[in-house]
DNA sequence: GTATGTTTAAAATGAT
DNA sequence: ATCATTTTAAACATAC
């Protein structure tokens, strides 16, 4: 009665609650910011599931934007019209998953309300960048890239990715059996698909900049390999305890599970091995530099 | 009028 | 069982 047979995987409901879903639609673009459009966009795209009842999962994922400090609004600028601003992480949100789950953070990000600097929002610090910027550009520059939001992020060395990134976030329980969260070299990785329920429209994450490889996979393995990083996603609906994990798929998953059982743990192999690579640059991560203060409350 | 944003409230779900 | 986080619903404001 639960589930009536006939389902595929691509319609059940992806592992990610809709804050990390929309931290990886943000840290897929290449400004690090998306308008609400197309986060839903991204989503819709990748995740089946989410082509219905918009009305109802768009209202929540609005719900998130507004309610979580860990998304900024930006500005848009006057000379790129449209509905609404954009959104961003918060610059000193940090990995807000780095307990594995992508269902539930470990604590709920929240900005300080004391410091009149960092509680007004760095929205308004973002806005006098993106002020800045747009006298800059006025000023004649031809028309530079949007830089990342704050200050901060910006001119990350190519290479760097948050921990959001789509990349990373799914591809973080693509460990190899071996240990490595990547091979040494990138090979075809099936990025796409990796996930029953990751649609995949052709080669979806390669929409940033250089440096990503061919199929949108960075070409390192960044991730914040922290000691803690069992990051496997925990299946949306523990199924029943009976799949006992599954045996570790040996190879990058086949790209399509045209008939393949209907085993829900869309978990690959577990080889929680968090001992990847020791020094991982990623740590810089929340950096304190941000003279932003903000703390994961509760 | 529809799309965006904010907010409040409560139910659902996961972690301890 | 309790606490924290997430999801849903809904009312309402503002912008395009």
């Amino acid at each position: 009665m639960p589930r009536p047979g006939r389902n595929t995987y691509s319609d059940q409901k992806p592992p990610y609650s809709y804050i990390s879903l929309t931290a990886m639609a943000i840290q897929s673009s290449p400004e690090k910011m998306l308008p609400l459009s197309e986060i839903y966009k991204f989503i819709m795209e990748r995740f089946p599931y989410y082509r219905e009842n918009t009305q109802r999962w768009q209202n929540s994922l609005r719900h998130n934007l507004s309610f979580n400090d860990c998304f900024i609004k930006i500005p848009r600028r006057p000379d790129q019209p449209g509905k609404g601003s954009f959104w961003a992480l918060h610059p000193s949100c940090g990995d807000m998953f780095e307990n594995g789950s992508f269902l539930r953070r470990r604590k709920r990000f929240k900005v300080l309300k004391a410091d009149p600097l960092a509680a007004s929002k760095p929205a308004d610090f973002l806005q006098q960048q993106a002020k800045l910027r747009l006298g800059a550009l006025a000023a004649g520059g031809p028309h530079l890239p949007q830089m990342a939001p704050y200050g901060l992020g910006v001119a990350p060395p190519s290479g760097f990715k948050h921990p959001f990134a789509i990349e990373n976030i799914i591809a973080r329980e693509y460990k190899v059996p071996g240990g490595l969260a990547f091979p040494a070299v990138p090979p075809a990785y099936p990025l796409h698909n990796a996930w029953p329920h990751v649609y995949d429209p052709a080669a979806p994450l390669s929409m940033a900049g250089g440096e990503y490889g061919p199929y949108g996979v960075p070409l390192k393995p960044l991730c914040h390999g922290g000691p803690t990083l069992p990051a496997i996603p925990v299946p949306i609906k523990p199924a029943p305890a009976a799949v006992p994990a599954l045996p570790a798929l040996p190879a990058p998953l086949p790209s399509l599970l045209p008939s393949s059982p209907p085993s829900l743990s869309p978990t690959s192999s577990q080889t929680a091995t968090s001992q990847s690579s020791p020094a991982t640059p990623s740590e810089t991560l929340t950096s304190p530099a941000s003279a932003l203060h903000s703390v994961a409350v509760h």
